[in-house]
DNA sequence: TGTACATCAGTGAACGCGCGTTCACTGATGTAC
DNA sequence: TGTACATCAGTGAACGCGCGTTCACTGATGTAC
């Protein structure tokens, strides 16, 4: 049956909201187009009336991930007077390698996006460099950059890698070695206090 | 038609072979056992007589593949005198990025594997493991720890999140920007550099 | 060494299943009068 | 404001397809004599 615009505007906020999660929990292949639909409350044959296809919603599901991601960590920076190394430390958690609270995209889901074509990867292109936009204009203390220098581009590009190596790693071993795991995050949060402590 | 016990052992590891290459380049879903089976020069119908499932072929050709991605590091290091770095700088680069070449499954099929149980995701445990026990007998300037202390352990973590951080996210980055893609691998081989500068 | 035959590696058709996508239909919405 | 009706968001069955896995069969291997 038929329903009020706002209806169906709230049914296809629900139904990116469900991919997100869905994505992010088992893979952009392992999650289905009836599973994320009947995750959303609705059947799957209205589905295209909302997308175009699978990837379209894949695409969208992301770049929503990633901004909420990015969000995440300014707000954090911003309860800690601009300081990311909070954030950071947040990032490098075993709550965020387990799946609780709020999941990047770039550790979970880049592989797989770039084996496709089109609008997936082109999503994960302008969510990663929006993550290293944004770790790129904070300063180790809390000030933001005026002006982006060198130092300040280097220092986002290893931050980054170590944030996504470290959790892909700390994923990859959670199961069969929990121990190095555990010993995998904490390293990493080590070197970013480092990397990231006022000269 | 039944082939001599050579002949099969040797149908079983061109399985293995295809299995990872393709594995590789497509994912562990991307790929399948008709394909594979092909690609081994096989139709698909004797694929359950070497190996008990497809999760069993996957973990062993994973194990097989990170064994390929260690030897390769340990060969180019010995052609340096020891010296790990240039090693650390050909798994940074283009070519592994895109697929050219010896392919490491921890950047490729970690997120994947982290999220089955069973073999495979123990295959990638082990083979995680053995790639930081490889880079903590490593130290910069060429020489091997005689015994590892605590400075070797952190250097190996650091390295090898920079090493799978930064594949996934040059690739993540690859088709839609590649200037930026290029960028990341260039400032993780500058750091690298640092890092393993002899003291 | 030669022969007869049990073994078994590999073939190709078939299975059940879940996937992305399509479509005829339903009935509440929202507009024209 | 009230009514008649065109619109269209959502439903559920159906589609073609490829997947992992199974199985009856084939015929070369390799062993027993």
């Amino acid at each position: 049956m038929k329903v009020s615009k706002l209806q169906a505007a709230a049914h296809r906020d629900a139904m990116l909201d469900a991919a997100a999660r869905l994505y992010l929990e088992r893979g952009l292949v392992g999650a289905g187009v009836a599973e994320i639909s009947a995750e959303a409350g609705l059947t799957h044959g209205g589905f295209y009336g909302h997308f175009a296809s699978k990837q379209a919603l894949a695409a969208e599901a992301c770049t929503r991930a990633f901004q909420r991601s990015l969000q995440r960590m300014i707000d954090e920076a911003g309860k800690h007077h601009g300081d990311l190394l909070p954030a950071l430390r947040t990032y490098l958690s075993a709550d965020h390698r387990d799946g609780i609270g709020t999941v990047c995209p770039a550790p979970a889901l880049s592989a797989e996006a770039a084996r496709l074509a089109g609008p997936v990867p082109e999503a994960f292109a302008g969510g990663i460099a929006g993550l290293l936009q944004q770790l790129a204009w904070k300063r180790p203390g809390g000030a933001d950059a005026g002006e982006l220098d060198e130092t300040d581009k280097q220092r986002a590009v290893e931050t980054l890698a170590t944030l996504v190596g470290g959790i892909v790693l700390a994923r990859a071993t959670a199961e069969a070695m929990p121990a190095l795991s555990d010993e995998i995050l904490e390293r990493l949060r080590a070197r970013l206090a480092q990397d990231w402590r006022p000269a």
